[in-house]
DNA sequence: TACCCTCTCC
DNA sequence: GGAGAGGGTA
């Protein structure tokens, strides 16, 4: 027999979080699915992640969401809920962009829970979907001192990384303390866009900065780069990070303290 | 010999109509034509109409077109235009949206012409179409005094069809005082999508009503309700008809007192 | 499943 | 005219 209150005990949700903007989680999902198929969301009470290497285990994925970019966030205790992204995508398809999200994870942790809400309140979607069990290798990122950062406009990023693309399969980056060089050499030719610094920075979206402690020229495969150019929705400017020998990062954040979402690729050797 | 008389009656027409918009007729193909391959066009004093059952007897389309809601109509005698749908279709894909559209047809009953003129009539198109013969099950349709109706619009119909669709095969319409509640219980997890009556209708096109006799509880086939959806276009709000244990009845109004297309689906066995 | 193309909406 | 969504194809 079930107690009155072990019953109300069991509908109190060790995890619950409320995003005002369903559009975030949305473009998120957006800028991995096609890289990841099941993932682990980590919560916690410094918020939302998830680690996962691509299914090729060529890159590696790392997103944070902090619990004060949440407009309510309640974890009583860590909890990792496996969830098939291709199935969470479905789900998120039914949220409007400016829906409120709210996300709940019971006891159990067999079922994680989804509602919409409407900004008129009048309109609201529930939504349930079956956890899975997914043994994430937690790799560790090493926090690195890397030689070269270049920030640059993500539009121009994924601009860039879809026209070589057409050309060859890998880029050559080099980074100096006067531009960012990608160079592509293919069958039917050779092509390169070169950035420099931007002196006047009028627009954010239209930022060049480089910042170098030592010059870097090292080969990358342009699909993988591609892939992460689908998260350009999310942030205005992309941090590409470099250091011989080291994996490329990329870097998208969300907004000012709200968190990143960050692709690690390992260069190819010459 | 053929005298000249009887040339002048032959091109006499038993039917003829004229729409200002060819769109109206395009859309309301464009919103049977998956469901229903061939059809009468019942022509009468009244109007023009059809009824039809979609190819797997399993929903029943209604059409109306009145009269009065045609620049001009003349009908001497009733008279039926068996016609292939993909066929018309491609005729219609010929008329601009803006473009007036003439249907006429003669005595012999053997073809159906279109006459399709630009608002400038600087452009002047005529098809004819080969008629077939169809045996139409004239189904009466009941008019009943349904326990619920719900008026929404139909572009959140569209999406909550479209929406729930994606999780599973039937969909569980429940309307109370409150609210309307569309649920779905598939493989990966369950949905549902609440919506309450409009307290305030700003606009047309945000729309919720409820009219209540009855609570009703009753379970549909999805794919059935996303073939209705393709009249969305037809108008900005959309009707739905429940009592139990009787067909649901969707019906989209075209304008004022220019006709409709009602769509009828026989509920599932829970 | 991913990319491309088309079509529609903004 | 551009961007986003949906459908079709590879």
């Amino acid at each position: 027999m079930v107690s009155k209150e072990e019953q109300n005990l069991a509908t109190t949700f060790q995890f619950e979080a409320r995003l005002t903007q369903a559009s975030l989680i949305k473009k998120i999902l957006e800028a991995i699915k096609d890289l990841v198929t099941d993932a682990n969301f980590d919560c916690s009470a410094e918020g939302l992640s998830l680690q996962a290497m691509d299914s090729s285990h060529v890159s590696l994925v790392s997103m944070v969401l902090h619990a004060q970019g949440f407009e309510m966030f309640r974890c009583q205790r860590a909890v990792s809920l496996g969830i098939n992204l291709a199935s969470l995508t479905k789900i998120l398809k039914c949220a409007g962009n400016d829906d409120s999200i709210t996300l709940r994870a019971d006891d159990k942790g067999d079922k994680a829970e989804f509602v919409f809400e409407s900004q008129t309140q009048d309109r609201l979607s529930e939504f349930e979907l079956k956890l899975m069990d997914i043994d994430s290798e937690h790799l560790g990122i090493p926090d690195t001192k890397y030689s070269a950062v270049v920030e640059m406009p993500s539009s121009e990023y994924r601009r860039i990384c879809s026209d070589l693309g057409v050309m060859g399969d890998t880029v050559r980056i080099s980074v100096s303390k006067e531009s960012v060089k990608f160079q592509v050499d293919g069958d039917i030719g050779k092509g390169s866009v070169c950035l420099h610094p931007s002196s006047v920075v009028d627009k954010p979206t239209e930022v060049v900065k480089i910042s170098l402690e030592e010059p870097v020229d090292m080969i990358f495969s342009i699909r993988y780069l591609n892939f992460f150019a689908k998260a350009a929705p999310l942030s205005d400017t992309v941090t590409l990070s470099l250091s011989k020998d080291f994996p490329l990062q990329v870097e998208f954040k969300f907004g000012e303290q709200m968190g990143y979402l960050r692709y690690y690729l390992a260069p190819k050797i010459d």
